[in-house]
DNA sequence: CTGGGTAACATTTTT
DNA sequence: TGTTACCCAG
């Protein structure tokens, strides 16, 4: 709008008539080669003009595989081979997604509208708004997060008289999930399958569960899809019509999809047959969420006639953390294999450093980031990724001590924090009466002395009328089952919810929140808290109104909240980095630490448990997407022993170590750990190489002793550990207080001499009590 | 309903 | 070791 366009405006969607569409293909007077193309190198120029048919692209970590995707997107529509509306372009993260609208939009110049661009699950929903009544579904239906689908579970494991202790509702859960993920209805379910919970009744429960769904008029994540593939399986003719829309498919991170989101795929596909899905074999790390690595292995099976291309010109890193990745990558046996080279050259060897334990693994860090950092390196483009997040302590303590400002990456999303969901409850009510789930989270929170007792009594009201919670309200309110003070009470909180319903169209999504945050007295009950975390809550709860602002009707807010779980975060301040490898994925640093390579850890001794050699290839793949993270170092370390769960355990270097070619890495050991020499490479396949068992005899005994081992300080660095009496702390919770680092702030709460402090400009941060002084 | 005590728990995480 | 969920007493 607004735009006047050239004639010649080469992306001028709205006046042309895609060629093929109007079947005058091969008609069109030449185009002159567009910019984009330009950019390109060879093999990202054949995966961009290979327009028909189905493609893969095999795109090794840093070969540019956002750009092949967004420039074959911008071709498709320059060559007017078809309308936005006509191509469907699927993510996993809704970050991703945005992303590539972005991208696509700086190609084209402004953006594309009408494109079909979103996670899977937001197609799905955007087919389910559309067709979900062929599935029992109206087409407001709710989509339940993973809270509200335990609190869901497990109340059904209840009616059936089992015992969540021993039939716990997140594994019902996750077994549910995986079979979705499958594409399994229950009906599909293998009957050997049936097995897996409670002794047979797993299959029931689902069952149940998916019927209990269908009187909320609700629907789990997996049933997004789940439902999409039923619709498309029993309706030819829904199936018939996308088929036909959809002239060009795009995939990302094909290696991440699940047999779902396969089967809804290639249904798809099935019209046009121009399906190019990008991908990479060798970063499959989340098959544990049902990834299924066999669709990207299988691709030129199930699409024949497919054309593969390879993208293995690396940008992004030096020749020894290729080297590196790539010899690790290489002991994988299930991959279609890519040779990933590039033309930089030099660079430093990857630094494999092995040390005392996980505080000295800290403090090597903290001291390697102090000194890039007097070499002019940005934090920024630093990261440290860790195995498993209880990792992140030590760096944190450490940096803490040094003052250093860092990151926290992954953790509790915003929508997942109680408070946030709270405030969502009453408005999902507003929005949907019918929603129990959210009736029952908002019913006695504040407290109304609307308990445990009445909530039962509503619930066999509904139950017995076939209706909903707030339904059985209305009826319970005005007759007189109900003691009189739960009746008041719940009169009151109806007539409450009358009023604001009436505003809902009335006012912005964001005022009718702070009105009912306050009409509720939900706010108040946070300001009267002395919860430690109060003040961060009543936080969250103004982020939040800010949240709504965009949005100029609640349903449309509630549909993003469902659907994208997190917000967009301004990162103001240089930090370093620190995140899992699982959430690395897709980004790069300059500097990548790599720590705890020990057995045990990484691979992590669960996953080889519960998976064996599947699951170390994919503990592999993740060593190799935690390498190529890196531009121009990397530094992998391990720790001689290491304190878990309160206790000391002795660790051999990780497998992967040795895996690691030695033409690309320099070892850093110190002198008096696996002999000080180089032998540590074999330590792993010594006997009895798994390190973390951390129960039975042989554990303990392995276990450090007590006066533990003071580590060595290299050059006196021990003069700087900060010592200071773990008992008291002259500060008071309350006083104002100055640190160097991170300014003025407030205690908020006091741990020994650890103190909790808002910092005016900084935030909320533990701190050791010497780095600050009183304000 | 609130608070305290305790027992069980502790990969990875998006939608 | 640190957190959290749940149970019971008041």
């Amino acid at each position: 709008m607004g735009y006047i366009l050239a004639m010649s405006d080469p992306f001028d969607l709205e006046q042309m008539t895609p060629a093929r569409a109007s079947g005058e293909a091969g008609s069109d007077a030449p185009t002159p080669t567009p910019a984009y193309i330009n950019q390109l190198n060879r093999d990202q120029l054949t995966a961009v003009e290979a327009v028909e048919g189905p493609v893969l692209v095999l795109a090794g970590a840093g070969t540019g595989k956002t750009r092949v995707l967004t420039t074959r997107l911008a071709h498709i529509l320059h060559q007017r081979l078809a309308f936005p509306s006509q191509i469907l372009v699927v993510t996993f993260t809704n970050k991703a997604a945005r992303e590539m609208g972005q991208r696509i939009a700086a190609l084209v110049g402004r953006a594309v509208e009408g494109l079909w661009l979103g996670t899977f699950h937001a197609i799905g929903v955007r087919l389910l708004r559309r067709h979900g009544e062929l599935v029992g579904l109206k087409s407001n239906f709710t989509i339940l997060d993973t809270d509200d689908q335990l609190r869901l579970l497990k109340q059904l494991i209840e009616a059936e008289q089992l015992d969540p202790k021993r039939w716990p509702p997140r594994q019902l859960a996750a077994t549910i999930d995986r079979w979705k993920d499958r594409g399994l209805t229950p009906e599909k379910v293998p009957a050997s399958e049936g097995e897996r919970f409670a002794n047979g009744r797993g299959v029931s429960l689902y069952k149940a569960y998916q019927e209990r769904l269908k009187v909320l008029n609700a629907c789990d994540f997996g049933d997004l899809l789940l439902h999409c593939l039923s619709i498309f399986a029993e309706h030819g003719d829904v199936l018939a019509s996308y088929q036909k829309q959809f002239r060009y498919i795009l995939v990302d991170e094909y290696q991440d999809t699940n047999v779902s989101q396969y089967l809804l795929l290639r249904l798809l596909a099935q019209g046009h047959r121009n399906i190019c899905c990008v991908g990479d074999d060798d970063q499959s790390i989340y098959s544990w969420r049902g990834a299924e690595i066999g669709n990207i292995l299988r691709f030129e099976q199930d699409f024949p006639g497919a054309k593969v291309v390879r993208l293995e010109c690396n940008y992004r890193s030096t020749p020894h953390i290729l080297g590196a990745a790539s010899g690790l990558i290489a002991k994988n046996e299930g991959r279609l294999g890519k040779t990933l080279w590039t033309e930089l050259n030099g660079g430093e060897k990857v630094l494999v450093r092995g040390v005392w334990d996980g505080a000295e693994e800290a403090r090597a860090v903290g001291e390697q980031i102090e000194d890039l950092q007097r070499r002019e390196q940005r934090l920024n483009e630093m990261a440290i990724l860790v195995r498993a997040s209880f990792q992140t302590r030590e760096f944190e303590e450490r940096f803490l001590t040094l003052g250093l400002p860092y990151r926290l990456i992954g953790g509790t999303r915003f929508y997942e924090r109680a408070e946030i969901r709270d405030a969502v409850a009453y408005l999902r009510v507003l929005a949907q009466p019918d929603d129990d789930l959210a009736f029952e989270r908002m019913i006695n929170t504040p407290k109304r002395g609307l308990g445990d007792a009445t909530l039962q009594l509503l619930h066999r009201a509904a139950r017995g009328m076939g209706g909903s919670l707030t339904r059985a309200a209305r009826i319970l309110a005005a007759g007189d089952d109900l003691k009189a003070r739960a009746r008041n009470s719940l009169l009151k909180l109806l007539d409450d919810l009358d009023r604001w319903r009436g505003l809902v169209d009335a006012k912005p999504p964001g005022e009718l929140a702070e009105i009912i945050l306050d009409e509720s007295g939900y706010t108040a009950m946070w300001q009267a808290s002395k919860d430690p975390k109060a003040p961060t809550k009543l936080e969250n709860l103004k982020e939040l109104i800010v949240a709504l602002e965009p949005f100029d009707k609640l349903g449309g807010f509630l549909e993003h909240v469902s659907l994208v779980m997190d917000v967009e975060m301004a990162q103001a301040e240089d930090a370093v980095n620190i995140l899992t490898l699982h959430g690395a994925k897709g980004l790069e640093f300059d500097t990548v630490f790599l720590p705890g390579w020990e057995e045990g850890l990484f691979p992590h001794q669960r996953a080889l448990d519960e998976n064996g050699l599947a699951a170390l290839e994919e503990e592999r793949r993740l060593g190799y997407v935690g390498l190529t993270r890196a531009r121009q170092r990397a530094i992998v370390s391990f720790a001689a022993q290491r304190q878990m769960y309160g206790h000391w355990n002795i660790a051999l270097p990780s497998r992967f170590i040795a895996e690691l070619p030695a033409e690309h890495i320099e070892t850093d050991t110190q002198p008096g750990l696996y002999g000080g020499g180089a032998e540590f490479l074999d330590a792993a396949s010594a006997p009895g190489a798994f390190g973390f068992s951390d129960s039975g005899p042989t554990a303990r005994m392995r276990r450090a002793p007590a006066s533990a081992p003071a580590p060595r300080y290299i050059d006196g660095r021990a003069e700087h550990v900060v010592t200071s009496d773990p008992g008291v702390s002259h500060f008071a919770i309350g006083e104002r207080v100055f640190h160097q680092k991170f300014g003025y702030g407030l205690i908020d709460d006091i741990e020994g001499n650890k103190l909790s402090i808002s910092f005016d400009k900084a935030g909320a941060k533990k701190v050791i009590d010497n780095f600050v002084q009183p304000a």
